[in-house]
DNA sequence: GATGAATGAGCATTCATTCAT
DNA sequence: AATGAATGAATGCTCATTCAT
């Protein structure tokens, strides 16, 4: 979607449907005729970095159930990986968060993909204290909401500050050894 | 500034000049005659904020040079209270750090509100080690960057997310302890 | 004609080509395959109209040449009757003359129908005054004229007024004996 | 008023706000500075007409309480007049009147004129049936209808069909006549 | 004949900015 | 310094019409 690109480019004050259309090769009318209102093309938009969201992820090896370390160390590694090869998806995620503050669409939206992001991590920590990989005591829902926040922080600090990609990949090995360590304590 | 509380409300997106004059109650010319452009609008309300950040910090018991340990806490204490108290300022922070990818001026001021920010915390960190109380092969810019994720991660879920008091406490301590461990493990 | 329904509820500045086609139950493309444009589409209205104008009259008794006085007081009858029945019919007439002083070819459609309601009119009443139950010094075209404008008003009033029913009864009776006694005098 | 001309030119289809700035040698957002909106033009247009329908009236002998038939003569002088003065004010009347079934805030003005012109003439009937000039069993409001109905019939007639200057003469005083005569019979 | 997509011209309206006082 | 009026350059959107299938 060339609306999304345009969003990564120039935010979402610079958004303008015209520029969409022109960038598309289109004329803007046809554009309204695909999506009848600015709205509708924003959600289109935010369609377009669910469906980015769900196919762009890091190369995996093992498939089936692999082992809870081995997932959560992969969460990480898909987040190094899409921060470097999709950077601009990033940027276009904290645009929409941050409007979603304003658009009750929006916010439904990540309502439900925060949630979903919860349950999988939740499902990944509660194996792996039944298995006995992570410490006994541990709350899955809270340290669920810790790597959530360490994640959003990785966002934050590498799609807004554009790091060398050298620091990146040392930040993320730390955030995840050390996530790894408290979990396993 | 009232252009401040605006952005907090309606984002960039929704900031009008003639907006900002009128709930300041006077003529959008007049406002004009104070902050020329649109432009010198928003770096009053970068300024304004910047100020906002110098002042509204936690209240603290101890002056002269606490003890590192401390001051690390305080850090992650400012940002609970901040959090709580001026919520608003968060959004403010992150609307602009959004828009400081476009634009070269607040890029600049958060360029250097960054090195400032890493240079304090740097400080505390070679502090402790050169004393003691951080390990000894901490490598103080590494850590830095790790506790400003840490944090900038905190800012993110808490201000666009707005969490349940509760939780905001628990994990803010959770992030405490756990940064603290590790700079001393 | 589902143009002409359009045009009652909601004036020509209201009527849209699409809109049309969507109460036809066709595509807006299809629709201009038998309306090459626009203005073909008013033309139909307009043929519409003139079709309404001979099929929807008052039920009459007697055929043949009934006496003038009757013709006449057909003619407010008729006027009674479609005023109640299909009152939409004269907002559209309305609509439609008011349209006729900028679209020459709805204009001519008027002028001939004006004229063709005159040679009616002073058709009936040649043949009253020939008969000898007009008064002998009656000018024809003139009194036709007077008549016109009785009826004119009547369907402003009452197509744009919409005053109570029984209000349009008592009208309708006091204008026809009234012109009635006017011609006898 | 420029967007009154306007409308009388091309009615209200073609009352374009652009142009109406244009006419008035003025840019089209300086219209919108003084209207804020297309609904706000054509209200106020319907101020400008009503303001014209007070200012605009024939000339008048003898002022005070002048004797019912006369106050009657006047009516249908006036309409003689202002028919042949200002033909252009009884083509937006029309428009207005047209477009009131559609527009709330239109019908509520022409509510208003229609019984404020229904008292005027009633109080007219009254004090000649009073002072017996009209005959004792007249009904003022029935009547007052009637009146009205025959200039709506004239206004219609003549402001749509531009009949030529000496049919409308003569129009004008056959109605007047009847109209006297029936009064008084 | 019918349709969905496409288009160009135009529309009311918005908005930061300027001007005259 | 302050203001109300003015302005030009958009902006999202509409609509009759055309095109390709």
């Amino acid at each position: 979607m060339i609306a999304y690109r345009q969003i990564a480019a120039k935010g979402f004050e610079g958004l303008r449907v015209r520029e969409v259309a022109a960038q598309a090769g289109i004329n803007n009318a046809t554009l309204h005729h695909h999506f009848p209102t600015k709205e509708a093309l924003i959600q289109g938009v935010v369609e377009h970095l669910l469906k980015e969201f769900q196919i762009g992820r890091a190369p995996r090896q093992d498939r089936g159930e692999p082992p809870p370390i081995e997932e959560l160390r992969y969460e990480f590694e898909d987040a190094r990986y899409r921060l470097r090869d999709t950077p601009e998806m990033y940027v276009v995620l904290m645009e929409l968060y941050v409007r979603s503050r304003r658009d009750p669409a929006i916010a439904r939206v990540f309502e439900a993909l925060e949630r979903q992001w919860s349950d999988h991590l939740i499902g990944i920590l509660e194996r792996g204290v039944r298995i006995g990989v992570f410490r006994r005591d541990l709350d899955p829902a809270g340290a669920a909401t810790m790597i959530k926040v360490q994640m959003k922080g990785l966002a934050f600090h590498v799609a807004l500050g554009k790091p060398p990609r050298a620091q990146v990949d040392r930040l993320v090995s730390q955030l995840a050894a050390e996530t790894e360590r408290w979990l396993t304590r």
